[in-house]
DNA sequence: CTATGTGAATTTATTCACAGCA
DNA sequence: TGCTGTGAATAAATTCACATAG
């Protein structure tokens, strides 16, 4: 039982594994050895090990990890624990998508609001939620909302990004290729399609 | 000039660069010193200045890099210097978002194809291709298609990763949580929305 | 006898500091 | 003088090998 500090990568694989126990559990597992989860998840069974062991033994010798219990930790090392209330900013082609995307309830997050500039999108209810208009943005921090998705033009993505940290937002999804400014209490994940897209030709063998 | 081996997260970066370098360009520019690009791009200017070492020195001592040059430069490594066409799989939000996608013409990519196995979309067309039905993934081979976006239900994802693989398919784009098991000639990169929105809390200081 | 947990070794990546060229 | 290019130093992450607990 250790408590040095948590290496960077290790946080990022720790929601996949979380993803794995839940699917292990699903399909009627109660416990896991490394070794298992590892050929689930495509990492290997030493580097699962070593993450799991900044923070503790969870694990049996001989026996492996309880699911049950070890998905608890996981939630709890992440701050997943309570609900996360999340905002989209947002409802074209790719917010639509994000609304719709199934995979949010694992980890314990919602998108409890959604935002949009556009009248004709403004009062529409999409996935049970009514967009509401990008102005009301300062309402977020009353509605204990604290984390962000941007979805939006690229153009707007920092005035987006201004506006939610105005409204206390703490950490924000980004989904515009362009770099956003924030003060560095906030924190900024972005994710853009087309840079990933490219690096693949780098990686295939020229025939 | 050096030739050691690339690390591989210089060519994560390297993406990033190339679109910094179009959009000053774009604003007028002709060269750039690593420091400019840096306040542009997010990262520390030593870091640019090594990443770009690991080629050949491009730049000039005293003035900086010229723009139009180094992008160059960083297609012809990242093998971005001929069109690469990509087929996308799966036209539902997620898949439309990725057609709509403005991004992509800066690095060379453009979506040539696109599948779905709804009988309504088959045939339709959208942002100027026509939607074909997966049982034709097969003539991608012939096609002169390499890489290819999997944007289907998680449950698709891996017949769909197999249909490609057998189609000849050598790069692919994962947007499914799920790990998708291929031969190790081919390349994934794997982008799953929610684990990267689940990280985020971590890193918010607990108020 | 099985599968975890972890120091130690190794590999990889970042940061520094400054020599060297235009 | 200004900014690149790069060895050397530091830091971070991965991999190994094995002692240890159930």
């Amino acid at each position: 039982m250790r408590h040095y500090r948590i290496p960077n990568e290790t946080v990022r694989r720790l929601p996949i594994y979380l993803r794995g126990l839940a699917m292990l559990s699903q399909s009627g597992n109660a416990s896991v050895s490394s070794q298992k989860l590892a050929d689930f998840v495509s990492v290997n069974a030493w580097q699962i090990r070593k993450d799991f062991s900044y923070f503790g033994g969870f694990g049996t010798r001989g026996v492996g990890y309880d699911i049950e219990n070890l998905s608890k930790q996981i939630k709890k090392i992440l701050k997943l624990a309570v609900v996360h209330k999340t905002a989209l900013v947002g409802v074209g082609n790719l917010g639509s998508a994000v609304l719709a995307y199934p995979g949010f309830g694992t980890y314990g997050l919602s998108i409890a609001a959604a935002f949009d500039n556009d009248p004709d999108k403004i009062g529409r209810k999409m996935n049970g939620i009514t967009v509401e208009d990008v102005s009301r943005l300062n309402t977020l921090g009353k509605r204990d909302v604290e984390l962000a998705i941007i979805a939006v033009p690229e153009q707007a993505a920092q005035d987006v990004a201004d506006a939610l940290v105005a409204a206390g937002i703490k950490g924000i999804l980004n989904f515009s290729p362009r770099r956003i400014a924030v003060p560095k209490n906030v924190k900024v994940i972005t994710i853009d399609i087309a840079t990933d897209l490219a690096r693949l030709p780098y990686y295939i063998p020229s025939s």
